[in-house]
DNA sequence: ACCCAGAATGAATGAATGTTCATTCTTCGT
DNA sequence: ACGAAGAATGAACATTCATTCATTCTGGGT
């Protein structure tokens, strides 16, 4: 539940009066762009205000169109944020030449896909607000492809050091890359929709398992 | 404000003379289902509105509120139709003794699974759009949940024929049933987002090396 | 101490949307 | 042929929301 950035800072000892306070730009747009994550995973892309993020962030409404243009920019924003920190986080891990062992890393990467960090609700909830929008506002799919693509060619890049650290046959990076993917995705949706039926815990045991059968050598 | 002005009225003599036509409620509530599938494909959940529902359907504006009670019961109704007709496809397929050979079956759900009728962008679009809201509605959860678990089972049971019938070792049908469900799931999710990057002849493959890596006895 | 650039505010505005309901129109049973 | 039941319509209403902007306030520079 714990949040990077602090709801509502406000509450000062001495007054109830809640001074005007003025903070560089980007610390608002920051400031703004966090409201709208958690106003997003509790309502709903479709049923969010202006209002409602402002608040959340404990600022005035106008604020917003001073800093981003309009609802569509902030919104649009705040997808890149959350796609670039995601895949941001992927990709250091999988360039980490502090992780020599290429066994270790994919455990690392692991544990980051389906970690504490990112399977967070929250975060979560938001990934897939803005999928569900995609199929109609290429603007979403561009921003996703975008860090995706790369994403996905790091991917791959590991894979192929490992087939061939491991002598593994009749194994194609590539597709093992999709299919890997996909299967986080997948899973992350499972928490997220039916989280019931799916365990953080199996969720791991899961992904886990799909490399092993792949990386017999690598995965224990 | 005496209507004055202009004003002609309903001109509309030949061409498009539409006619008032009283059709019974089942079928009413479908065409008003339909059409709010395609408005949801064309412009996203978050961007619907009755009008434009019910001018897709051909009808007037206020008969979405005769049938259904109000937009979110629409919404509702729509969901749980889609939802009914993926996974009521897949249960058929499954149970389906019209099929005698288990690999056979497998290839028949992987047909339906990611063949014509349900990677059609419209209906991914639908899928996507309603699990982006579900972190924040949990009426869309209740409803997906309950169909979910339903084709989980039968998943679950068509591995452990195949495992028995096989004789695999080290293989958890459960576990494994999980993450083909999540593969597909994520494979959908690729097709709809990043289309460019993962064609749907690529989603067969990997889905179905999947299946191969773990019966490949039953899969050539 | 003083000033002012520009950050911040929030009431006002206008556009858009869900819902209602008085009215019109079809159909079907008699 | 006829009338009633109820299906269908769409203008009107109330509400809600994004955006604007005149005004207020803050803090760093002089």
């Amino acid at each position: 539940m714990t949040d990077t950035s602090g709801a509502v800072v406000e509450a000062l000892p001495d007054t109830g009066s809640k001074r005007r306070q003025i903070r560089p730009k980007a610390e608002r747009r920051q400031q703004l762009i966090d409201a709208t994550i958690r106003c997003i995973a509790q309502h709903g892309l479709s049923a969010i205000t202006m209002q409602m993020v402002t608040r959340e962030a404990g600022l005035s409404v106008g604020i917003a169109n001073l800093h981003f243009e309009s609802k569509d920019n902030l919104l649009k924003e705040t997808l890149r944020f959350v796609a670039e920190e995601y895949h941001g986080g992927q990709i250091e891990i999988m360039e980490g030449e502090d992780i020599p062992d290429l066994g270790e890393r994919l455990d690392a990467l692991l544990d980051f896909q389906l970690g504490r960090g990112v399977t967070q609700r929250q975060k979560m909830s938001v990934w897939f607000a803005y999928y569900g929008e995609a199929g109609a506002r290429p603007v979403y799919q561009k921003i996703v492809s975008t860090v995706d693509r790369l994403a996905a060619q790091k991917l791959e890049a590991l894979f192929t050091d490992i087939i061939r650290e491991g002598g593994y046959q009749d194994v194609d990076a590539r597709e093992l890359a999709t299919g890997y993917s996909a299967l986080i995705d997948g899973l992350h949706l499972g928490l997220l929709v039916t989280p019931r039926e799916l365990s953080k815990r199996r969720a791991r045991t899961v992904a886990r398992d799909f490399l092993r059968r792949a990386f017999p050598r690598h995965i224990d």
